[in-house]
RNA sequence: GUGGGUGUAGCUCAACAGGUUAGAGCACUGGGUUGUGGCCCCAGAGGCUGCCGGUUCAAGUCCGGUCACUCACCCCA
């Protein structure tokens, strides 16, 4: 019998690493809630349909790398690529926008793109989502990138940039659009042949292009600063106006792309130069039409999402594990004291004491070892002279002192022990 | 979907130009200490060398295929 793995480019997350994933998610938690956002869970798998119609007909995440299928009844689902989408059609399906007071949301869980895994790109990936709703004012833009900075700041990342930039409104986009690709066709044929297919199925990812050719080409592209109306323009100077003041430090990116259709005027993304090809470990954008797209109310939105995946890594660059240390381990020689043990230990974690013994009946010393190897700061150590005369051994273990205890008020002094320190 | 790299012990890696019984460090178990951790010493256990086929007297090593992992491209968090 051939030996199952796991499916390509979805992972096990091992009991060695889940404290990164414990602390991301913590932080996140006290971040989100403190500005007001409140957990949100959505299912895994939605319509195929909704997918298509908000994150875009022709862009590859809907063409080529949904995880989608057939079910039973032959409806066609697809497991979410993203989260907005899902969120989005929640707060529509359950009227949400009738809570005068909650209209912040987060959502944290797996999703899922078929493509060829790399380093900080996988199948089924982990993001923290958020989400605004109702609120067009560019105070929201700036607070919600303030808030995606401290979170980072609040983990200890470093090496890190908060990229700004605006698309305008959709004729803003419309426009500028038009302008970048007759631009596009007067530079000539000297591009890549993937931006030769670009600049006609999507001009603003001739920006992203990574061939030297290209890029030479493109450095007298007319900027989108320049094509957008009044009115997103002074949304835009507000939105820098306020991070300024909130002393959130950002940079404009006037080619700054971003994978999906439904974003208009902000957009930004958090952008590393330590994670190979992945640059970009969070990005979101405000998309005010969407909510209305998918039957929903004219309301105002914008959110964000941040891989975790690739937060963690950046994370293991520069900092070690958050250890975990047991408090107490009962090491207990011979039946009569490994029984005698084994109910100490559980009478221990009765009262709220991480314990841990050995079952297996092995050396002392193994045991000691054990012991160290755990973390734990005390070892009781019981033997059948301990048990004859009814007391157990208490070892500090980073002291290195021992003492002689009654066997009936071990689990009050380690009680008191555990108070103290 | 495309291209490159790599598959040997739980982990990280050796094994000259094909040549005896595939090694080391870490981790693990036992011992050195009748019942005391980290350091040290000794011993032990642990491998279908990813898989299938081919060449050869002989394959971990060469060839073909396949699978997996990995990095990158397209695209993206």
């Amino acid at each position: 019998m051939e030996a199952l793995q796991a499916v390509r480019g979805m992972n096990d997350i091992l009991p060695d690493q889940v404290g990164w994933w414990q602390k991301v998610e913590k932080t996140a938690r006290e971040v989100l809630e403190n500005f007001g956002y409140r957990e949100i869970r959505t299912p895994v798998a939605e319509k195929l349909e909704l997918f298509a119609r908000s994150i875009g007909e022709s862009t590859d995440i809907v063409e080529k790398e949904m995880y989608s299928f057939q079910d039973r009844n032959g409806d066609f689902l697809a497991l979410r690529p993203e989260a907005t989408a899902s969120v989005v059609r929640a707060y529509i399906q359950h009227n949400l926008q009738a809570d005068p007071i909650l209209q912040k949301f987060y959502a944290v869980g797996p999703m899922f793109r078929h493509e060829r895994p790399q380093k900080g790109r996988y199948r089924q990936f982990h993001q923290i989502d958020a989400e605004v709703f109702g609120i067009d004012s560019p105070m929201i833009d700036a607070e919600i990138m303030h808030m995606l900075h401290l979170f980072l700041e609040r983990l200890g990342v470093s090496g890190i940039m908060l990229n700004i930039n605006t698309l305008g409104c959709p004729e803003c986009r419309k426009t500028y659009r038009k302008v970048l690709q007759d631009y596009l066709i007067a530079a000539g044929d000297d591009f890549c042949p993937d931006c030769l297919r670009r600049r006609v199925t999507n001009p603003l990812r001739v920006f992203d292009c990574k061939v030297e050719r290209c890029k030479a080409l493109i450095t007298g592209a007319p900027a989108i600063m320049d094509s957008i109306d009044d009115e997103c323009r002074a949304h835009f100077d507000a939105v820098r106006g306020y991070l300024t003041r909130l002393g959130t430090p950002f940079v404009i990116n006037p080619r700054m792309v971003r994978g999906l259709d439904y974003y208009m005027r902000t957009t930004f993304e958090v952008v590393t130069d330590r994670l190979g090809s992945q640059n970009a470990i969070g990005g979101g954008g405000r998309y005010n039409g969407l909510v209305k797209d998918l039957g929903g109310p004219d309301v105002a939105g914008i959110g964000f999402a941040i891989g975790m995946e690739r937060l963690i890594l950046l994370l293991q660059q520069d900092q070690t594990e958050p250890a975990r240390a047991a408090q107490v381990f009962v090491a207990a020689l011979g039946e009569a004291a490994g029984a005698r043990g084994f109910l100490l230990v559980q009478e221990l974690r009765d009262r709220g004491i991480e314990a841990e013994m050995d079952y297996e009946g092995r050396s002392l010393k193994s045991q000691m070892r054990r012991a160290d190897k755990t973390g734990a700061r005390y070892v009781l150590i019981l033997g059948e002279d301990e048990l004859n005369r009814g007391e157990i051994q208490l070892r500090d273990m980073r002291e290195k002192t021992q003492k002689n205890l009654p066997l009936d008020g071990v689990v009050g002094e380690m009680l008191e022990l555990s108070e103290r320190s």
